[in-house]
DNA sequence: GATAGGATGTTTTTT
DNA sequence: ACATCCTATC
């Protein structure tokens, strides 16, 4: 443990032996950044700082386990008593201690941003205001936007260039909306995510003596990624301090991406007027990419004009040129990376792991899954839903929410009529009305509900209190995990997944298992204090639910949005759809700050690269369903050009080019106009009849990439295979019959290749 | 009150 | 292209 601080460069070792008083470390891409916070924290364990008056604050749970993972290497078990979680998790602990003092229950509900958006969508409603104008996620930004700038929704109605603006914006009721939006979430019992935020602030603001505690226990704080921090955060964070002003933030301007969610970049550029004895310490060695990559980057970012002056320097080798692919279709470029990776890989012995490919949106992963897939390349996607935001999962979990807390208008809506009891949206309008109009809750109408129905919906409503009641009593005789399966069963959530034969339902089925599962294993985990299922639904409400990699086979190229790519390294990256209005986004084009933004975005796409870069565009890409035009993007002139070559190899302009998918396309759309009558699919599917000497293959050593023939479907291709439930599943192409998801056990197939 | 088919609106993402 | 949401119909 003595030993660390020789493994450091002199700016990092500065950055973790001066552990008193505000520090802002600067670290540029790759200059070892969670390395000075990590040891920064175990520095301050050495000479005997309690670990319980520490907090070290990041954004992503992903992000904070990493941290704890690599202090507790550090400093052994000591490490779990610090405060140590994202924003949102640590604060919302607090708040669960201290909600009295805002007049919520301990208990009180999180709505994720779905829940809050139905929540909006409801009220839009029933204001009678026109839903597209004011559109769920217009309201919804609006509203969190303001609050991540301690705006409530009295301030927002008494701000006039606000009012001005919504006036101006010809949406003058969003004020109105703001507040009975915060009502409605207050008299449910609820916070959104936003406000596990703003309620710390209005809690330390309003209760001097709560404040003055945590100043008092807390006695160092560090922040990660503070480029991302917003107003409301940063506000947080300099009260808790002010008394011991031990305040470290690390952070790379040059890496703000998040300002589309409200951080603001200004608390970094501005940390040093709030702190004028600021120690600031810039970590500039860049121990990750090579040379050219460095240097390119360099030319890139300097183009920017917000930024804190800094030279990221590099003594790695000088590395490969960065490639510029140019494809004449988005499928071309997909090929064209396909056939890049592979022959890199070939050529240097690398793995598929050592490849990431970046786009700046999810639907450019298409292309390139399927030229992957061609050619026999694995890969897994990062990013798309998360186990936590599947329907399923969110219709047990309101069960469970709402049996706990009965106030709850978000789960109300959700569970009061599934599965199907006869109690339709007018019923649900009707009871929220009357407890609005007579200023009580919805579970006081509910228990009383006949004045205010009709008489047919009655009688399933009682059904349903007196099942809400029982789950109640389940819930204080049992453990989380037996309440949450006897809710499950009782509510008829299982059944009606269980009886829902076809392969979603079977993995929407398996998928309530796994959170059944989840739960137990919640409950059995023997370091785990608060075992109830309350703490269970908070941990679930902030946890993104990243699916955990427990692929058997690491070795996959990655495929990601280049957000998600964020603090991560790879040898090679490639940067698909380098084009004019895709990146940059044509949305980020109105200012010069969203311009820069996106400019920010392509330089954490370049720094992820360690050895090769390779970026790519093409000349025409199918969006919205119809083809486009493209042009190559301003960011590749952005890059100093003595660090790039066009590479030729590629260019389709050799001897012997592949039929490129334009000319394909012209091929397919004359035969089309021969065969002038588009034959419809279920036309297809009937057409085709299978062999009589149909034989169904073993397919046990099924694969992505094979050809198969089904009896009634007829042939296709394997897309996905689908390991992760009891029975095997295949994704399949079929050419006449499109995708099906088949289970293996019972469909015959046979492979032909 | 349930359901099928038409209109609509599409960045990025965490909590 | 595609998913989601609303509306017309049973």
């Amino acid at each position: 443990m003595s030993d660390y601080l020789d493994t450091l460069n002199e700016p990092q070792r500065e950055g973790v032996v001066n552990t008193d008083g505000p520090c802002m470390l600067i670290a540029g891409a790759g200059s070892g950044k969670t390395r000075v916070l990590t040891f920064r924290i175990a520095e301050l364990m050495r000479k005997g700082v309690d670990p319980f008056s520490i907090m070290a604050l990041t954004f992503t749970n992903k992000a904070s386990k990493e941290m704890r993972e690599r202090i507790e290497h550090v400093v052994g078990h000591d490490a779990r008593n610090l405060w140590m979680g994202t924003f949102h998790s640590v604060f919302s602990k607090i708040l669960r201690v201290e909600a009295q003092h805002l007049g919520y229950p301990n208990n009180f509900t999180i709505y994720d941003t779905d829940d809050a958006k139905s929540l909006i969508r409801t009220i839009v409603k029933e204001m009678g205001l026109d839903d597209t104008v004011y559109k769920q996620n217009v309201v919804y930004n609006r509203i969190s936007a303001a609050k991540n700038r301690l705006i409530s929704w009295e301030d927002y109605a008494r701000n006039p260039e606000l009012m001005a603006d919504d006036a101006a914006n010809l949406r003058p009721e969003m004020a109105r909306i703001y507040k009975v939006y915060a009502q409605r979430c207050f008299k449910s019992g609820a916070m959104d995510f936003d406000d596990l935020l703003f309620n710390t602030d209005k809690l330390f603001k309003e209760h001097l003596e709560v404040l003055n505690k945590y100043q008092h226990r807390i006695r160092y704080v560090l922040v990660d990624e503070f480029q991302d921090t917003n107003l409301c955060q940063y506000y947080i964070i300099r009260k808790l301090v002010s008394v011991t002003r031990n305040i470290c933030v690390v952070g790379d301007d040059a890496q703000s991406i998040y300002a589309f969610r409200g951080a603001d970049i200004s608390n970094i550029l501005n940390f040093e007027r709030d702190y004028p004895e600021l120690k600031v310490i810039k970590l500039e060695q860049n121990y990750r990419s090579t040379q050219n990559i460095v240097q390119a980057a360099n030319s890139v970012i300097k183009r920017n004009k917000a930024q804190i002056p800094k030279n990221v320097w590099t003594s790695n080798e000088d590395g490969g040129l960065i490639e510029l692919i140019k494809a004449v279709s988005d499928n071309e470029e997909g090929r064209l990376v396909a056939t890049s990776i592979f022959q890199e890989k070939m050529q240097h012995q690398l793995k598929f792991s050592d490849f990431v490919v970046l786009y700046r949106t999810n639907s450019q992963s298409r292309a390139i899954e399927e030229s992957l897939r061609r050619n026999n390349i694995k890969y897994k996607i990062i990013g798309g839903l998360s186990f936590y935001q599947r329907k399923e999962i969110k219709d047990l979990l309101a069960y469970l929410r709402f049996t706990l807390n009965q106030q709850d208008e978000a789960s109300f809506r959700r569970i009061i009529n599934l599965p199907k009891r006869g109690i339709g949206d007018s019923t649900v309008d009707k009871i929220v009305v009357a407890a609005n109009d007579h200023g009580t809750s919805i579970w006081e109408i509910l228990q009383n509900s006949t004045p205010f129905v009709g008489g047919r919906s009655a009688g399933p409503i009682d059904d349903f209190v007196s099942m809400i009641k029982r789950f109640s009593v389940e819930i204080q005789n049992k453990d989380a995990y037996e309440a949450s399966f006897e809710i499950a069963k009782g509510s008829g959530l299982l059944k009606e997944l269980y009886e829902d034969k076809t392969v979603e339902g079977l993995s929407r089925y398996e998928n309530v298992q796994e959170l059944l599962n989840a739960i137990k294993e919640f409950v059995d985990d023997p370091e785990r204090e608060d075992k109830t299922l309350n703490a269970f639904l908070q941990e679930a409400a902030l946890v993104g639910g990243q699916d955990e990699d427990k692929d058997k086979d690491p070795d996959k190229v990655t495929l990601m949005t280049i957000h998600m790519a964020k603090g991560l390294e790879f040898q090679y990256v490639y940067m698909v759809g380098m084009e004019e209005d895709l990146f940059p986004s044509q949305m980020m084009l109105s200012s010069r700050a969203d311009l820069e933004e996106e400019r920010r975005l392509f330089y954490v796409a370049i720094t992820r690269a360690k050895k090769r870069l390779f970026l790519s565009y093409a000349l025409t890409r199918y969006r919205f369903g119809r083809l486009k035009n493209c042009e190559p993007s301003r960011f590749i002139d952005d890059i100093d050009q003595s660090f790039m070559k066009v590479s030729s190899k590629f260019s389709g302009l050799e001897s012997s080019p592949p039929p490129t998918d334009y000319a394909k396309k012209l091929v397919s759309g004359i035969k089309k106009t021969v065969a002038s009558t588009p034959i419809k699919k279920p036309a297809a599917s009937t057409a085709y009849k299978a062999p009589a000497d149909f034989k169904p293959s073993d397919t046990s050593g099924l694969q992505e990439g094979m050809q198969v023939e089904h009896p009634k479907f007829g042939f296709g291709t394997v897309v996905k295979m689908d390991f992760s439930g009891a029975d095997r599943k295949a994704k399949i192409e079929f050419k006449e019959a499109g995708e099906k998801t088949l289970l293996l056990s019972f469909a015959k197939l046979r492979i032909v290749q």
